[in-house]
Formats: C-alpha cells, structure tokens, sequence
DNA sequence: CGTTACGCTTACGTTAACGTCAACTTTACT
DNA sequence: AGTAAAGTTGACGTTAACGTAAGCGTAACG
C-alpha cells in the first residue's frame, strides 16, 4: 500500500462525490483544490477530497464559493501569519453567529409551514366530507 | 379609517420593506405579487405586505421565488380545486422535510465549526504564549 | 409654465456557478 | 496502425434575481 491510491483521477472523483469533470476544474480555478499534476492530467490527493466535502457541504447551506475559501483557510491555520489567522477567525466567527439566526428562523418557519399544513389538512378532510356529504 | 390607509406606493413599501421598486416590479412580473393599479400606478395591499414579509423570509432560507410561489399558494389555499391543493399540500410535505434535513446539517456543521474555532483560539493563545517567552 | 419628484415600460447588463460544445493530446487496447 | 476512452484547454451559453439606464407620462410646487 503505497502512496499511489491515495491519488484519484478525476472520474474517479466524479464517481466519488456526484460532481462532473468541469466542476473540479472550476474549483480548482478558483483555488478551492489543488491537485498535482501527472503530465497534463490532474491527481486529487486525500486532502482535496476533505476540501471537497466541505466545499459540498458548505454550498447546501448557500454559502458562496468565496465564502467557502475563506473558510477552507480554517484548516490551513498554520501556514498562516498571526495577523491572518485572526483575520480568518473573525470571519469565521461571523459566519457562526450567522448560521445561529439562520437557524432560529428556520426553526420558526418550519413551526409555522407545519401549522399551515395541519390547516391545509383539515381543509382537504372537511372537503372530503362534504364530498360524501353529497353522494 | 377607511380602506384607502391600507393601500402603499411603491415607494413606502420600498422604505417599509429595504427593497427597490425594481424589486417590487420584479416580484409583480413573476406574479408574487399583485398590487392593484390607480391609472398606471401601483397600490400595494395589505395581502401584498403578508406576501412580501414571506418572500422576504423566505429567500433567507435559500429558496427560489419559484418555490416561495408554490409555497404562497398555501395561503390560497380556498381558492384552488381539490387536486391542485393536494399537489400544493404534497410540496409544502417536501419542502418542510428539506428544511428539517438542512436543519440537522446546520446543527452539524455548527458544531464542527465552533470545534474548529476552540482549535483556532488554542493556537493563536499559544503564539501569544510563545511570543510573550521570547521577549 | 418650467422643473422637480415619482412612477411606468422596455431593454440591455451583471454575477455566480457551472453546462456544453469544439478541437486537440495521451494512453490503452486489439 | 487504428480507434476508443479519458483527459486537457479555451470559449461561448445558461439561469436566477435583480441593477441600471433610456425615454416617457403626470402631478404638484414655486
């Protein structure tokens, strides 16, 4: 078991985590994955696939791939100069307090479309009624 | 008091709101909205205000206008046919469950980031630590 | 009666995040 | 050698949700 299988080519990828080729790119354009290079072809090490699943999961609550740079910055912490690791801690910091009032109003919203569903509910029930009411 | 307080221009809702007419006319276009003319001007009602506060809220949590149209015709819900509110009544279902999904990976991901921080501020206290020693 | 304010429509511009060719090259069979 | 599979780099297309500017109507104000 060498290095060797720790590097996956892009269909591999691709198969891996559901994302086509010209995604990887573009996330590679973007400087959110940096895979090596054999020849032309691209090798994805265990490292871009850990960023990617945090790219992934951070877009399924809306947030930008900037965003998610920024944040992938986190995990590079010790590469970086004091001044910019508070930098990258700041925002980050926002981002939790942000992703706390989110999710409080996703807690009200769900109270409240369960509400209207019990509504709607009874509606439909009441209605059925008046169906057979008629028959 | 009669019924004519209840109606807004397109300016006070833009003030009311932190919204641009352009918005507003946008959101008429896609039938989100349905204020009702004086000549050529808009009247915003008290209905558009309830419809507007949910779009509003609504595209907090990442959904389309699409989906928040869907969504609104809840609140019709007596004027459609039997069917057409039971498809309605199937994709608030839908919907509701997506938010409970995106609200257990938000709590998830809350979690882990706020690891993430505590590791951040461990490092940052000890360069401050070590900074501090070799002065 | 001119101009400032508000409003309208039409229509082209913009950003993000890819999709979708086209036109190669390289590698892998057969 | 022929060809199919997998990969590459441009470069233009697409959708959503507005922004922005042009050109026009009208209504109140000084």
């Amino acid at each position: 078991m060498t290095d060797s299988d720790d590097l996956m080519s892009i269909r591999q990828m691709c198969a891996a985590y559901d994302v086509t080729p010209r995604t990887l790119r573009f996330y590679e354009s973007k400087e959110l994955l940096f895979p090596i290079r054999e020849g032309q072809k691209r090798l994805f090490t265990k490292r871009d696939r850990a960023r990617l699943k945090l790219i992934l999961r951070g877009k399924r609550f809306g947030f930008s791939l900037e965003e998610i740079r920024q944040l992938l910055e986190l995990y590079n912490i010790g590469d970086q100069q004091q001044t910019q690791i508070q930098r990258t801690y700041e925002i980050a910091q926002d981002r939790l307090a942000d992703m706390e009032r989110q999710r409080a109003e996703l807690d009200e919203a769900i109270t409240e479309l369960k509400e209207q569903l019990d509504w709607g509910a009874k509606i439909i029930a009441s209605m059925k009624q008046t169906k057979k009411a008629a028959e």
